[in-house]
DNA sequence: GTCTATACGTGGATAGAC
DNA sequence: GTCTATCCACGTATAGAC
């Protein structure tokens, strides 16, 4: 999926790479939407990637929210196919009833992620948030995958990051220091 | 295509709804990707919506972008159809090289409409921003996206509606008033 | 369990009558 | 120009031998 797109993951395909014949496939899943069933559950499962360590007392909001951005971007960039593969799943779950509760994993497993920053920070640096950490978190994370979006189709790296220290900007203005 | 995706839109089923028989398609086009093409330069021609005359000169820079934001929160909500559509065209091309100038309509076209508003919030109020403009309108255009994305998929108005209102404050911040 | 063979539907595209 | 008829490739899924 990740080569070629979730298009080209026939069930041909699969089998060919995996190398075994085409008809094993409906011995280990039952169909096809079976097998995208289990990927997406596994997807929806991700670890949240833990940075508890990485914030130290003395850091300032600003320099806590840029932490959050950087490990965003690097997981980013560093496997582009895979935000692509969860772009094309989600689209598609969006298509197909049968598929629907997994339409939003992609945010989902961010805003896990944004959230437990958050709170890391907050608990760390003794900072508190203007507003409830939940909405702070859900508007952030709709905004990060929002210019990592764009970047997939522009792959203008050098205006993604400038979004994004945009952004850890406008967030930090919502933290308050003790 | 906005009732049954993009998927569904074979050649058969539009000539079938056409009312003229599947192989007049060809004869009106090349190919099936000529057609996705003509499309997708028309969307990408999508007239901006012209709001000078909803900005007044005694609005507050807060005012000015709640404004934006609600003119594309309607636009999202009155059509989800064409979000959705836009999409997929966009993962699409991502995919398919001879498609790939179109993977980022859906941005350019809410771009040019978001500058346009920062502009003219500009010169009819007489306010001007702390960062330069168009990265304004970047970072502020590719979050919107994000809150529409996020939304597609949870369908979650109360919380979009929210996301939207925390962002026009964010962006309100970088406006200075004369 | 894994294979081969095959059924069966659905795509896009073309040929050629009218 | 528009139609019917057809080609051919490829998709999922199943049947049944081994």
């Amino acid at each position: 999926m990740k080569r070629d797109g979730v298009r080209a993951a026939t069930t041909r395909r699969i089998c060919e790479e995996a190398g075994v014949a085409q008809g094993a496939f409906h011995y280990c899943f039952r169909s096809k939407q079976e097998l995208f069933v289990l990927l997406m559950e596994r997807d929806a499962e991700a670890p949240v990637q833990d940075v508890r360590d990485e914030i130290t007392p003395s850091m300032s909001p600003r320099e806590c929210i840029a932490l959050l951005m950087d490990r965003y971007w690097q997981q980013v960039e560093k496997d582009p196919g895979e935000q692509l593969v969860l772009a094309e799943l989600s689209v598609l779950a969006l298509r197909d009833s049968a598929l629907s509760d997994y339409s939003s994993i992609e945010h989902r497993v961010y805003l896990a992620a944004t959230l437990q920053h958050l709170r890391h920070a907050a608990e760390r640096t003794g900072m508190t948030y203007s507003i409830p950490i939940e909405e702070l978190a859900e508007v952030t994370t709709s905004a990060m995958l929002g210019v990592s979006s764009v970047w997939l189709a522009t792959r203008d790296s050098v205006a993604a990051r400038r979004n994004l220290d945009i952004l850890a900007e406008m967030v930090a203005a919502y933290a308050i220091t003790p």
